[in-house]
DNA sequence: GTTTTTGAACTGACCGGTCAGTTCAAAAGA
DNA sequence: TCTTTTGAACTGACCGGTCAGTTCAAAAAC
């Protein structure tokens, strides 16, 4: 009856559930404060856990963190994933499929704004204790718009004048940065207000076509 | 000689360097590790200058950084505005403009990395000691890519049904995104490479035009 | 079915070390 | 002289990590 698989704790157990609760009262408090501003004990009580509790679950807060910056991407990435697909399985183009994921970004950022920006702040950060880990699940999300454009430039839906890696970045930034913006200083908007703005762009519909 | 704009510049040209030198110690630590994580005893090391010297100059750590962040902010604001009027004299249209502006902004990242970093890093966070400071700076370099947008839409040359601020977040966004990542993964790429992406994806080049 | 045992999970007081902020007398410019 | 810088000293608070002890649900024993 171990039930402890620590890769991901889908509700299983005690300890699983444990887990959930600090990389929920984590995850705010960083995206909040920043990672040194947080300390152990504050994640313990909004948790509603003992200090010690923390360590018998994970080595250190650094560790702590970087299992919940994989915990965090992989959701996304999953999700993104999906999206893609499902344009495909509909038959949708590369286009679509893009601004499926599009879609599915804002739907993530809209349910988990405080690990976005948590990312997002740690991201560029030349740190070398957890550079390496947000290096790699950066590269596993990056990817999945990387692919779907390749399609597109393949399949003559794109230009193939376009630098695939810079233009993924281009759209991820684009993505990440009206979301961030939404949710901090205009959160009266809608998703498809932002979506349809996002949109526009992607389809080259905001400098008049020639 | 320089007296660099130090916001409220006081006049004094020994004292000014001193705080330009604080100021570029600072950056590069704070970008490094993040506000908390830095020691004003470290800032003081790098600067080549005494710990009381920085409580001569800074009232306290927290005046620092937010001066620090106007004044960051308030060369990119100039220089963007800089530019837009430059195309405006030159007769250019309001996407030429626009691509100016992307060309100023990917220069300033390329000189100032570490600051646009931590700006970045901060910029989303619900902290309250800063917090507002970050938001008018913000919104001072924001105004000069909705001024633009929204001539171009008077003018004719973009879409009238485009959202001025979540179009101009969304560019700002593919801009630090973009130039983040080619600062920080992938630095062998030239700036024109980055700014022939950026300029394709705002041109509507990027998706078959129709 | 009741009692005993087990050990993973959890607790929270405690410790060694660090830091921000402040002060100040003296030196160094200007 | 007046301003600016120095560098050391001090403090009170705080923090990450440790560890001996406690809890309790389920397995084992009877």
């Amino acid at each position: 009856m171990d039930s402890s698989s620590t890769g991901t704790g889908t509700g299983g157990g005690r300890r699983a559930a444990t887990r959930q609760k600090l990389y929920e009262a984590a995850v705010t408090l960083i995206a909040e404060k920043g990672f040194s501003a947080t300390t152990v004990d504050e994640i313990a009580e909004r948790a509603g856990v003992a200090k010690g509790t923390v360590y018998y679950n994970f080595a250190s807060k650094n560790e702590l963190f970087e299992e919940l910056l994989r915990h965090g991407v992989g959701l996304l990435t999953a999700s993104l994933r999906t999206s893609a697909e499902e344009t495909e399985a509909r038959g949708g183009s590369r286009v679509e499929a893009l601004d499926a994921m599009i879609r599915a970004g804002l739907v993530f950022i809209e349910r988990y704004p405080a690990f976005t920006q948590l990312y997002v702040a740690e991201l560029w950060r030349t740190n070398r204790t957890w550079q390496s880990t947000l290096m790699v699940v950066r590269q596993e999300a990056v990817a999945v718009v990387e692919k779907v454009l390749r399609e597109g430039v393949e399949r003559g839906e794109l230009s193939s004048e376009i630098d695939v890696q810079l233009t993924a970045a281009a759209l991820v930034g684009m993505v990440l940065v009206a979301a961030l913006d939404w949710q901090s200083f205009q959160r009266e908007r809608s998703l498809d207000d932002v979506h349809s703005a996002l949109s526009l762009l992607l389809r080259g519909r905001v400098s008049g076509n020639r």
